[in-house]
RNA sequence: CGGGACGUAGCGCAGCCCGGUAGCGCACUUGCAUGGGGUGCAAGGGGUCGCUAGUUCGAAUCUAGUCGUCCCGACCA
């Protein structure tokens, strides 16, 4: 293995690569375009997912499970919904293997084996949800729903990329159902904020919220509400998604409700999700040419401590000494690794958290035990320095408070200049070759016009932000008149 | 599905053009030394060269086919 990750300049997708296969993220697996998510991985996205969780059951939701299939005659029911799938959908068909007569010891589908009706993988689930939630909803007594499930999709892309898209994801889809349309609308702005919260304050990744235009709107929705991050490389990534669904998924499963008034009406919807996808999100937002840098809300480990010993008596006297301060980092709640181990020398042990992304290293010898001090480094700068052990746990929290602002504030600046304004088509053309990065500009609000600069530029409208201010121009292709700018780039 | 690249030891690669007893680095095992930024020395173990056919006295190498993976694009979270 060498030593070295390949630089970003020099190819940013091996970069990417490298970063998740070297900092032991994932890795490719048997079965084409699903990857094995590999216990760092894992860790990672257990402390996202802790933390999503909590926040939805701040908001009042719960969570339970349905169905990983979906028979087909409920996947087609929403007809929009089920366009928009039906290319990518994984279809079980049989229900059983039997020994092939014709290849000693090998199987094969057991053709007598067919399933009255072929059972589709979810690409997703309203679908499932809300075949089951016209049982559950008679009166308005009966809402609003507020559930939230943990589970893995299948969309068979054509092309996957580790954790940006993988034909199998782990995500999270919260699925609501309202009485009233401005309930599920609050609803659906709600849970985008709670996004956008987790993804700025635990990821330290800033996004721009917004709406999505009816190109890139979720198939089955009425409107779908985005967060949007920018990578280092200038392409936006959508990072979360909250759709309003309209009445569409109760008309197709006919889910009614009586209101006070005993006037039968069909239930609005919401649905929203992320996904592991995140975790490509806050690698391409944070990392460098070292390794992975994470930030320390989310990091499996915030702290690891590297022991620099000559023989026993020394790894002896510096194992005490730490097992006391882990005591103490543990009981101030920061997540603190121990390497002792004699499998590797500390330079080896240095470089290979800096690949981790491990937000603070201490190191600790014989000399530092006499001064009563430890050498303090921390990933996002490399710096060190030498710190008493007197009061080091409340310095330890501090300076991993302030490497998460930091990264943040890094990430925050890194967006702002890379929002820039295109006032003609060259200048549009320019940006996107030259600089990356959202780009703001006048738009004419058709399909057709979006649909032209994608095929021209593949820049996509990435969102209309939220709270957007309202600004008369004309359209940066065809020239008639708009009422606002937009978001547009390159996007994931 | 189109374009490109690649399948040789656990990992990364050379060898192939010009056929002749399979090699390098890392990792692994053992020992000694070493230990404040990917340790040094020494001795070892491990591969029917993706698969199938063909040409040949002889194939990792040539030919045909096949399977698979990655990268770029179209599609998408």
């Amino acid at each position: 293995m060498s030593k070295a990750i390949t630089s970003r300049a020099t190819d940013y997708s091996q970069w990417y690569n490298d970063l998740v296969l070297r900092g032991e993220l994932a890795d490719y697996s048997a079965v084409r375009g699903c990857m094995v998510i590999k216990p760092y991985g894992y860790a990672l996205w257990e402390n996202m997912r802790d933390a999503l969780d909590k926040m939805f059951k701040d908001t009042g939701h719960v969570n339970a499970y349905f169905p990983l299939f979906v028979p087909k005659s409920l996947f087609e029911a929403e007809e929009k919904n089920a366009e928009g799938f039906a290319k990518e959908c994984a279809i079980v068909t049989h229900y059983r293997l039997k020994a092939d007569p014709d290849r000693k010891g090998k199987l094969m589908v057991d053709p007598e084996a067919k399933l009255e009706e072929e059972l589709v993988v979810r690409p997703t689930s309203e679908a499932i949800i809300w075949s089951t939630y016209k049982g559950w909803i008679q009166s308005y007594r009966d809402l609003p729903i507020l559930v939230n499930q943990w589970a893995n999709v299948v969309r068979w892309e054509m092309r996957t990329r580790l954790f940006l898209r993988t034909a199998e994801f782990l995500w999270q889809e919260g699925h609501t159902a309202h009485a009233t349309r401005d309930e599920a609308i609050e609803e659906t702005v709600k849970m985008l904020h709670v996004y956008a919260d987790f993804v700025e304050n635990w990821m330290a990744v800033p996004v721009i919220k917004g709406v999505k235009t009816a190109n890139e709107r979720f198939a089955g929705a009425e409107d779908t509400y985005c967060i949007e991050a920018l990578m280092q490389d200038g392409k936006a990534l959508q990072a979360g998604t909250s759709h309003f669904l309209g009445q569409n998924f109760a008309k197709a499963f006919d889910v009614k409700f009586s209101d006070k008034e005993n006037k039968l009406d069909y239930v609005w919807a919401t649905s929203w999700g992320v996904s592991t996808r995140l975790i490509g999100a806050l690698v391409m937002a944070h990392s460098d040419d070292q390794g992975l840098v994470l930030p320390p809300r989310i990091a499996p480990n915030q702290v690891v401590i590297v022991p620099i010993y000559k023989g026993d008596e020394q790894k002896a006297q510096i194992d005490e000494r730490v097992a006391l301060l882990m005591n103490e980092m543990k009981a101030a709640g920061i997540r603190v690794k121990y390497d002792n181990s004699d499998q590797a020398r500390p330079g080896w042990k240095f470089a290979e958290y800096e690949m981790k992304g491990v937000p603070v290293r201490l190191a600790i010898g014989a000399r530092d035990l006499e001064n009563n001090v430890v050498e303090v480094a921390r990933r996002d700068e490399q710096t060190k320095s030498t710190v008493s052990l007197d009061g080091i746990v409340g310095h330890i929290q501090s300076l991993l408070s302030e490497i998460q602002q930091h990264l943040f504030d890094k990430a925050k600046r890194f967006q702002q200049t890379h929002i820039t304004r295109a006032d003609s088509w060259a200048e549009f053309e320019q940006l996107l070759e030259e600089k990356g990065g959202f780009i703001s500009a006048h738009w004419d609000g058709t399909s057709e016009t979006e649909e032209a600069i994608k095929e021209k530029t593949k820049a996509t409208i990435r969102c209309i932000p939220l709270e957007n201010d309202q600004e008369e121009g004309v359209c940066i292709l065809s020239g008639k008149p708009s009422i606002q700018r937009v978001l547009f780039a390159r996007a994931y």
